[in-house]
DNA sequence: CTTGACCCTGGACTTGACTCCAGGGTTTAC
DNA sequence: GTAAACCCTGGAGTCAAGTCCAGGGTCAAG
């Protein structure tokens, strides 16, 4: 280990380094989602690399569906000396949460594909099934269709 | 078919009626997915029925994925007399998209599902599967840990 | 010594779909 | 006749996560 006092990294190669734009950087820094960086003589913004390790993290748990709000809690665990239940806990919360937003989606996915299968796709509007379908409540009831009402 | 001069509705009465909000509905008619309606003496909004109606096809659409401008071409397409496969190429579009929002968020699951499965849950945060994870690329490549870089 | 690439700040703008507000007029119930 | 409940307008504010801008300073190359 060989200390080489390091000689700082401007903001712009963090970006580049991080594949994230420089005003994004400047953006963390002011949600305290990066600390204060040291300046350089004439107020340029003097990084390490750990900027970069801790942007990609950043990224990383956001492609996971974290907010920045949920990743600078758990930038503040590793800080604080967090245990390993807290992370688990809010990775798990969030697995949930996915999970739903899937449910969702699928419902809606469910309800799409019966749309476009039941949609011959010839013709005009009138008796277009999804037309008739978006008319009706949520559930696949059989009220009188009703779309002429509409316009 | 008696025809009673069909007395309009307010705007309120609309809104409790559609399960949306007063604001919402001036809202839309800005956004030109409800027409004006026809004013009272006093200069309120006199609504027929027809708009309760329209007001469910809104929401019932939103509920499906489409948002306000996509709702809006759905809406013309009935003005206008469009053709089903018009119709039924804007769902089988939206389909398409939320079956890509599903594979993405499927994946995200698929990840933290591991995470935590991985994480012991006792004990303070050194090595914890989660937080080296974050630290790594998106890959499950086996780079050396290096969260202390990371504060 | 000037050009171009980089950096600084504070603040405004973006998107989507609302939601709320002030400051007024109207209608209805008691 | 007056108070509550409703309606009107135009405009501003909200959320998330940036993105962009003007108007300036700094630094390295030629």
């Amino acid at each position: 280990m060989h200390k080489t006092t390091a000689q700082p990294i401007r903001i712009g190669q963090v970006a580049q380094a991080a594949d994230v734009g420089i005003d994004t950087i400047r953006f963390y820094e002011r949600r305290g989602l990066l600390p204060e960086p040291p300046r350089s003589e004439s107020g340029y913004r003097a990084y390490t690399p750990a900027t970069i390790t801790r942007l990609r993290f950043i990224t990383r748990a956001k492609q996971l569906g974290f907010n920045l709000d949920e990743i600078k809690s758990l930038l503040a665990l590793q800080k604080r000396g967090g245990q390993k239940a807290e992370v688990k806990a809010m990775t798990h919360r969030k697995l949930e949460q996915v999970e739903a937003k899937i449910e969702a989606l699928s419902r809606m996915r469910d309800v799409l594909q019966q749309l476009d299968n039941d949609c011959s796709g010839s013709g005009d509007l009138t008796g277009c099934p999804i037309i008739e379908s978006l008319c009706e409540g949520v559930q696949g009831n059989d009220t009188p269709p009703m779309s002429e009402a509409i316009l």
